[in-house]
Parts: structure tokens; sequence; C-alpha cells
DNA sequence: ACTCAATTTACACAGGTTTTACATAATTTT
DNA sequence: AAAATTATGTAAAACCTGTGTAAATTGAGT
């Protein structure tokens, strides 16, 4: 497996803070991305998902609860909220906003990096991301980036077993096996039925993905383009 | 009923000051009330209870201070405290008074309406807010577009629970959980009925609400259409 | 290389099943 | 008695599955 790039957007309109910030995770190895108003931000996650927000409260443009709570609506990445004051970070896990970690100001620049790193370890547990793709195991979940795919419990389970190892050829009859855990019998065919619809159902968000590739006289597999 | 407005109390006794702020307050689409002495204000707090109050630290009759703990005593209305001296924020901090944030003079009009929008939306606090739809979990109150939404408990906390993480499907069971801690044993259908009733009774308030979305085979998620 | 037959896959479509919607009724609470 | 909650039965919808047919792939024979 490949590693992947986490790139990391820091809403932060404090210039001070914001290049402290940037200068501890660039140097921990990630890539940044700066915003400092808030009404640019879910525009631009949206059109380019990152792998972590961190997201100062306090905003020019938008609240940052506010704009926390728009990407939830389309994405499941990682936010760590940041917050001037303690007291603030009980009430905020109350109102289930949907971030993922707390942090208050003053922090150590090392203690957010531990954060961060916690938070996408985590994040990374029961999600599976290729580039495009990310599936939410708990919420049977698929989106294709950022757009969400209407999948049915078989095709989520197909697409699945297939993204999580690409490349690996898969039969008919161990798809069935993974997906049916000897409940029930089925023929081939029914897979073919499904894979039919899976696809459709991604080339109708985006055209160009046609990852699922069949093997001839095998079965099939998970593979991107390039 | 109607949607409440937000009526803000300026404690201040620099007359020029206490109209800029009126001025600016009422054009940004607040109601306003001033107040110059600080022995009235309390009295009148507690006759009918004002959205925020800006208060300024030194009045004739009653310090700031002091009417910020009176206050506290009987409300958490949002107070924001106007403070001659920069270095007296910090002081006032430290004192832990109870206000929910400080603003130095001079300080631009405009910064001033961006706290009090910033502090009114965090005072919020125990409501979710989508766009169009609140819910105040105190008061079991949910309104749509400003418009009361008549629940009773039970539909009021499924949707309380669906909106509190939109995108998030719920099967029936775990929704029975959440709302029965325990202490009941219902059937699944019943789950059905409150959510018919429920996207009825949105319905009927905007005809093309239509949030509450079943997933097939899994259960019920809210998302907005867009 | 070309053709052809055998095999495999793609896909449209339909039958059967499961799940959901909804009206209605029974029960419980207020 | 009225309102709210729960349960039930039935129609409608969504889904799964398999079939038949067309298209694609393969490899052998020419």
């Amino acid at each position: 497996m490949r590693t992947k790039e986490n790139r990391i957007l820091i809403v932060e309109d404090e210039p001070k803070l914001a290049s402290l910030l940037n200068d501890y995770l660039t140097s921990s190895g990630y890539t940044t991305e700066i915003i400092s108003n808030g009404l640019k931000v879910v525009p631009s996650v949206r059109d380019n998902i990152p792998s972590l927000i961190l997201l100062d409260i306090m905003l020019p443009g938008k609240d940052g609860m506010e704009i926390c709570r728009e990407i939830r609506t389309f994405s499941d990445l990682p936010i760590i909220m940041i917050t001037a004051r303690v007291e603030e970070v009980d009430r905020l896990m109350g109102l289930n906003i949907g971030a993922d970690d707390y942090i208050c100001k003053p922090f150590s620049p090392r203690e957010m990096v531990a954060r961060v790193k916690a938070v996408l370890r985590r994040a990374a547990g029961d999600t599976i991301r290729l580039e495009e793709l990310k599936l939410d195991e708990s919420k049977n979940r698929a989106e294709l980036k950022g757009r969400p795919l209407d999948l049915t419990v078989v095709e989520f389970q197909l697409l699945k077993i297939l993204a999580s190892d690409p490349g690996r050829i898969y039969t008919r009859n161990q798809l069935i096996d993974r997906i049916y855990h000897d409940h029930r019998v089925v023929s081939d065919r029914t897979i073919d039925s499904h894979i039919k619809k899976l696809r459709k159902k991604i080339t109708d968000v985006i055209p160009e993905y046609d990852f699922i590739h069949s093997v001839y006289g095998v079965g099939y597999k998970f593979e991107t383009s390039d």
C-alpha cells in the first residue's frame, strides 16, 4: 500500500497563530492550507476534501460551529475545534456538533500535533480511504469525492470488500461467501447484477470513474485507473 | 406564535456612546432598550428578560460587575461587558464574574455587532439549529422557519436524535434505545408510526421539507435535500 | 491474421421477497 | 374525555435475485 499524503486545512484568522500551526504541521510531515475567512471554508472543503480540519471557533465571516455542522452534512472528515476558553469545551461536547476533538488556547504546538495524529489515526480506523472514495462502515455510508453514494446494503458490502484490497481479484464465490456468510445460496449471476448497479451508481456521480474491473474467467477486482 | 425578536439591553451612561450602540444594533435588526442608571437595571431585567445585555462597567448608581453578579443569580442570559481599559479585561476574566464576552473602548461598532451576534449564537446554547429547523431541548419546542412545530414528546425526541447528527443512519432499535432508555419494550413499527406523524407535521408547515429519509434495510436518517 | 465456436460477462427485465408507509384500531396516559 | 402512544394489517415501494439475450473475450483451427 502506498502512503497517502495528509493535507490539513487550518482555519484561523489570527495570522500569528495560523503560521505557528502551519510551521509545526509542515515540519511534522503534513501538507497544509490556511484559510482565515469563515465564509470560504465550506466551498473549499467541498471542492477538495482535506484529511483533517483544524477549526477555530471564533472567526470572521462564519462561526466555527456553524461551519462544522455544515461540513458534517456532507462529510465525516476529522475536525478538531480550537476554542479560547476551557469551560467552552464541555459545552461544545454536549452540543454534539460532531467535532472529533477540542483543543484550548493557549496550547503547546507539540500537544496540537499529537492530537492531530491521534485523530487521524482514529479516523483511519473504521473507514477505508482511497484518494477519492471513502467508506464508513459503521454508517454504511459511501462517498466519492465528497459526494454521497447512495448504496444499498449489498452494494456497500461488495464495494467494501473489493476496495479494501485494491488489485486483488475476487471470484464470484469468494464475494458470495463474504457477503452472505453461509446464510444463503445465490447464483454467480446475482453478483453480476449487483456489480452492474454498483458501477452505474458510481458513474452516475463521476462518469470517468470505472474502478471495478472484471477479470475474464476469474472474477472482479477494484483498481484505480492510474 | 411569531418568531421572537432579539431585544438587546444597552446599559450605558454616556449618551453619545449609548446612541451609537443603539444605531448600529437597530440597523442590524435588533430591537434595543437603553438604561443609563445602574440601579434600574436589575429590576428591568427581572421584569422582562432581554436576549442580551451590553453592560458598561463604570456606571452611576451601581457598578457593572455588581449588576452582572446579581443577574447571574437568576438568569444565564448573555452579557457582554464594556470596559475602558485593555488591561482590565484580563483582570475581569480572572474574576470569573460570569460575563460571556468583554469588549474594550474604543471599539469599532462593526466589531461590537459581530460580538453580539457571536454571543447570541453561542447562547442559543442547547438548541440545535439547522438552517431552517430550531429545536429547544429545554423547552421541548421546535420551530421550522420560525413557525412552531407542535410536537409530542416522543416526536420531539425522535426529531432531536435524528437532527443532531445529520446524515447518520439510525436503526429503529437504536432509536428505541435512545428514546426509551430500557424503560420499555416497543415494536419497530411504532417508530414508523411516529416517523409518519413527524413527517406529516413537518410537511404541514412547509410541504417541500422532507428531511427524514428511510434507508432501506437499515433505518432512518435526517438529511436536508441540498 | 482471420474466423469461428465456446465461454464468459453485461445488461435489461421481471418475479418474488423484504421492508416501509400509512390508515386504522387498541391501549395507555393525562 | 381527550390526547398521546403503541400495535396491527395492508398496500406500496425498494430491493434482491435469476433468466434470457446481446456483447465481449478467448483460444483453437484455418
